[in-house]
DNA sequence: TTCTAGATCGATCGATTGATCTAGTGTGAA
DNA sequence: TTCACACTAGATCAATCGATCGATCTAGAA
């Protein structure tokens, strides 16, 4: 073997971006076998199934995002700070991961249950980290919700929303929505003070 | 005639609960015939083809969606209560729209060219409905955002992920987090003022 | 050199897809 | 009564689906 697991990344590759542009469902698998140049038993081979593939495809990402934002929502600073380099570095990686978190949000219910529980397994791992950060907030004080799970949930959807509507050949760039989003995001959940 | 439009209708909602459930492409129009005791003939004569189906439901939707948002934020009242309002009857207005909502944000990619520019038109129109009222806001003084558009989209972030996450089955009530997600927002667009 | 495991191929399976065609119904206007 | 038309059913179409098959190739162990 000249190059271990070549054609299991390339398959992994074009599986992602078709299924981005076409849905799951949307995508045969001849489609990905033609994209690669490979045949369809290369699939099955190397993940059993159609679902196999997807489920390698979001194991990787989802395993690499909350790896990426423990890391950086871990280093010294206040909890303040701390949540702040959370959204930005979360609103970043999202950047990277455009296709992977289509996929992740669209696909969901063509997914076997196991893999439907998986799928889930990952949002939950994102959303406690939210909610210890909050939590932290909280014993702080000076926060407006009154429950960090609700305000979790606010705020990626105002995260997984910019993925959503922002588009790089748009007027607007990255810096600019990204610091107006997390501004939103501040202003959300700060307890507003009476002049 | 003695019914008129009664299986078109009949092929409306079913139609509707299927592809909440399983997508539009992981339904077929045999699946939609077979719910309703009817032959897939109707489908092609009430509705062209399968997308037309698809359409047919988001128009529906979506006009009711738009039509009652502007007539409850038509409504007297300051800039900031009527802002509120909208907010708070988006929010109820979604959970009545569960499965329509659903359709519209996940079947996009499997539109046709036309079907995809009609869907974006209906969003646009909900957004542009925000951003009005947001620029009122601006002009009052006292909100934070920069840019209302942006304002526009975090908002329709967080009311369209409440609509994902909310459980009726759950712990909390739907007033509870309405209020919550509410709060979210206005706080998210408010100025915070230095004490 | 022989044996084995993994990788890859092309052909093919039965099932299902969206769509079309033909052949009727029933109803209301002329 | 006749005629036109909206409506419905059922058979059928070509295309495509996910999956599986046996065969072949290659690299490394024994």
């Amino acid at each position: 073997m000249a190059e271990p697991n070549r054609s299991k990344d390339r398959l992994a590759l074009s599986a992602l971006g078709l299924f981005a542009e076409r849905g799951f469902v949307g995508t045969s698998i001849r489609d990905i076998a033609k994209a690669t140049g490979l045949s369809i038993s290369n699939i099955y081979h190397h993940f059993g199934n159609k679902e196999g593939l997807l489920l390698a495809i979001l194991k990787t990402a989802s395993e690499r995002l909350l790896h990426e934002l423990q890391e950086a929502s871990n280093q010294p600073g206040t909890p303040i700070e701390r949540f702040k380099r959370l959204v930005q570095t979360h609103l970043q990686l999202s950047r990277g991961l455009r296709k992977e978190a289509k996929i992740f949000f669209l696909d969901e219910e063509h997914l076997s249950p196991e893999g439907y529980r998986a799928n889930l397994k990952y949002q939950r791992e994102i959303l406690d980290l939210y909610r210890e950060h909050l939590l932290a907030l909280q014993e702080a004080g000076e926060v407006n919700f009154k429950s960090p799970t609700i305000a979790a949930f606010n705020i990626l959807g105002v995260v997984n929303w910019h993925l959503r509507w922002y588009r790089p050949e748009g007027q607007m760039s990255f810096e600019e929505t990204s610091r107006e989003v997390t501004e939103f995001i501040l202003h959300g959940i700060s307890r507003v003070r009476e002049p």
